[in-house]
DNA sequence: ATGGCCGCCCTAGGCGGA
C-alpha cells in the first residue's frame, strides 16, 4: 500500500458514483493461477517481492487447507489469509497484507469443488473464481465438463444480477474464468472459434455474467481491443514466448462505482519465463480508493 | 496442421487441464 501522489480529478458526471475514502490510497490487486501452491511457494514469494501486490488472489492451489503454505506468506507480510482447498484439484485462495474479513463462499453447481472464495478488503468485495475448463468438445450433449462450465456460467449470472443474492456495493471479481472473450484475446480468432475458451456461445455466457453487473474488463479499460493480450501459454509449446501462441483466460472486473479509481492493469509475463512456472501468467490491477 | 507438457494421486498410468 502507497500514498498517492496526486488526487484524481473526476469529471462531474463520475464524482458522484465514485467510492470515497477519508485517506486516498492505492491497492494492488493481483490474480494467479498457480497450478500447485505448494510446488511453487518460493516462486509466489518472488512475485510477492517483486510484484509487491496487497492483495494476491490463486487459483488451482491443489491444497487442502491443512497443508496450505501460510509459514511463507506469513514472513513474507502476507498475514491475513482467506483459503478454501481440497485434494489434488482446483483450489482457491486470498492472501492479503491488509485486513481482510472472510466472507461466505458459493457452491457453485452444488458440486462441493472449491472454485469460488470472497473477501472484504479496503472496503470492497473481493470475488476470486476458478471457472471449470469445460473438457475438450465444444457440446454440452457430448461433454457433461463443457455443460458443467455453461451452468456455471449461467449461475454466476444469476447471482450477480438483480433476482441474486450476491453482496452489493464496490467489488472485484478475478480470476482464471477459462474464457477468452474478444478476438484478440487469443492468437488466432479464427482457428479458435471451436475450441473451448474461445466459442462463441461460451462468450455469450461469459458476457452475460459480465452485464449481470455491468463489470468492468480493467484490462480492456486500458489495453485497447485490437491489442494482442494474453495470460496464459501452454506448457505443450517449447517456445511459448516465440511461438506466442497465447489466449487471455484471466481477468480483473469492477464495479462501475470503481470506474474512476481504475489506475493500471497488467498482465506479468515475464513470470511466465521464470523456472518450473505455471502456465499462467499473473494479472495485476490498481485502483486508487 | 499437428503434436506437443504439466501436476496430481494410496508411484504409475490415468485424469484434468485449455
Amino acid at each position: 500500500m502507497q500514498r498517492r501522489a496526486t488526487m484524481p480529478c473526476p469529471s462531474p458526471l463520475t464524482q458522484a458514483r465514485l467510492v470515497r475514502y477519508p485517506m486516498g490510497m492505492s491497492i494492488r490487486i493481483a490474480t494467479w493461477n498457480i497450478n500447485s501452491v505448494r510446488l511453487r511457494e518460493e516462486t509466489v514469494l518472488r512475485f510477492l517481492r517483486e510484484a509487491g501486490p496487497d492483495v494476491l488472489c490463486l487459483q488451482e492451489t491443489k491444497s487442502p487447507d491443512a497443508a496450505f503454505p501460510h509459514d511463507g506468506f506469513d514472513a513474507a507480510g502476507y498475514t491475513h489469509r482467506h483459503v478454501r482447498g481440497e485434494k489434488g484439484y482446483n483450489g482457491v485462495a486470498i492472501l492479503s497484507r491488509l485486513p481482510l474479513e472472510p466472507l461466505t463462499h458459493r457452491d457453485f453447481c452444488g458440486k462441493g469443488d472449491c472454485r469460488h472464495i470472497a473477501a472484504s478488503v479496503g472496503g470492497m468485495t473481493v470475488h476470486n473464481f476458478y471457472v471449470p475448463a469445460g473438457g475438450d468438445v465444444p457440446d454440452r450433449e457430448a461433454n457433461d465438463k463443457f455443460g458443467h462450465k455453461l451452468d456455471f456460467l449461467d449461475e454466476m449470472r444469476d447471482w450477480f444480477g438483480p433476482d441474486g443474492n450476491a453482496p452489493g456495493g464496490p467489488s472485484v471479481l478475478v480470476g482464471d474464468l477459462n474464457i477468452a472473450p474478444q478476438e484478440h484475446d487469443v492468437w488466432s480468432h479464427k482457428q479458435l472459434l471451436k475450441v473451448v475458451s474461445h466459442t462463441p456461445i461460451e462468450v455469450e455466457a461469459l458476457e452475460a455474467v459480465r452485464a449481470s453487473r455491468d463489470w468492468i474488463d480493467t484490462a480492456r479499460e486500458i489495453t485497447p481491443a485490437d491489442e494482442k493480450l494474453y495470460s496464459w501459454w501452454s506448457y505443450r509449446s517449447k517456445d511459448w514466448s516465440a511461438a506466442d501462441k497465447g489466449r487471455r483466460l484471466d481477468h480483473i472486473w469492477i464495479t462501475p462505482d470503481l470506474r474512476g479509481a481504475l489506475r493500471s492493469c497488467d498482465t506479468h509475463r515475464d513470470v511466465r519465463g521464470w523456472e518450473k512456472p505455471s502456465d499462467h501468467a499473473p494479472v495485476v490491477a490498481t485502483l486508487d480508493v
